[in-house]
DNA sequence: TTCATATATATGATATTTCGCATATACGAA
DNA sequence: TTCGTATATGCGAAATATCATATATATGAA
């Protein structure tokens, strides 16, 4: 992948908040990113994509739900960018960590904010 | 700097070269630039202007030249970011680097090439 | 002063990106 | 089968980015 490529994948709110939960996080499936981000659906499916297309994430399909993650074979350089911007700019990334953790009816996931 | 606004800067072939070249070769004039990247001058200008006023680049003018260098109060996620991008793409800068290298009549450096 | 070079910017056209909405597909439960 | 949830995508509108051309400013030399 060229480096604008990557860039341009990077040079928007929506797919960069995407990409540095997917790193912390794991693993997470479209309706946990729809919910941390606070956006419609359709949006997050079709940053999803370009994301996919871009093979910066794969995707795996389990039951109903879609889960996204980072591709393991990025080359180095790539991986280096995204942590260091994660470690650089931890409050961008507070208030969707937080929504993710409030968030009920996680797949997966017991949650002990809402019984 | 918002970590979007700073992906914006790179997210542009054009502008990407310039702070590449600019940070392996420390300090550049616009005409150097637009040499080594040929392009015309009004386009390099103003792909420079963006890049200074988002402070990534100072600019300093001596005599008729106006030179650029990366801003070295950068954070250091940002620094990072460069170098990593600079290391793990070395033949997407090759052409333009022989082409700076060519240059007739740099100010400042003596050509061996075309006296 | 006049001329040539270096650089910056305004302007309008074009291209690209992003968006919301509507809809399509897939899966599991009943 | 039908229903509800999860996800993906087609489409046209709106916003944004990029460009080439023309022009303006500054500097130094003659």
């Amino acid at each position: 992948m060229s480096p604008v490529s990557f860039f341009k994948c990077l040079a928007d709110e929506t797919r960069l908040r995407l990409m540095l939960l997917i790193q912390s996080e794991g693993e997470l499936c479209v309706c946990e990113l729809t919910h941390a981000l606070q956006e419609i659906q359709p949006k997050i499916s079709r940053h999803l994509a370009q994301l996919r297309k871009s093979s910066l994430l794969l995707d795996s399909k389990r039951g109903q739900w879609v889960y996204y993650r980072l591709n393991p074979a990025l080359p180095y350089w790539i991986k280096a960018t995204l942590e260091h911007t994660a470690s650089g700019n931890e409050a961008f990334m507070q208030e969707v960590r937080s929504r993710l953790a409030d968030m009920c009816a996680r797949p997966g996931v017991s949650s002990a904010c809402c019984d």
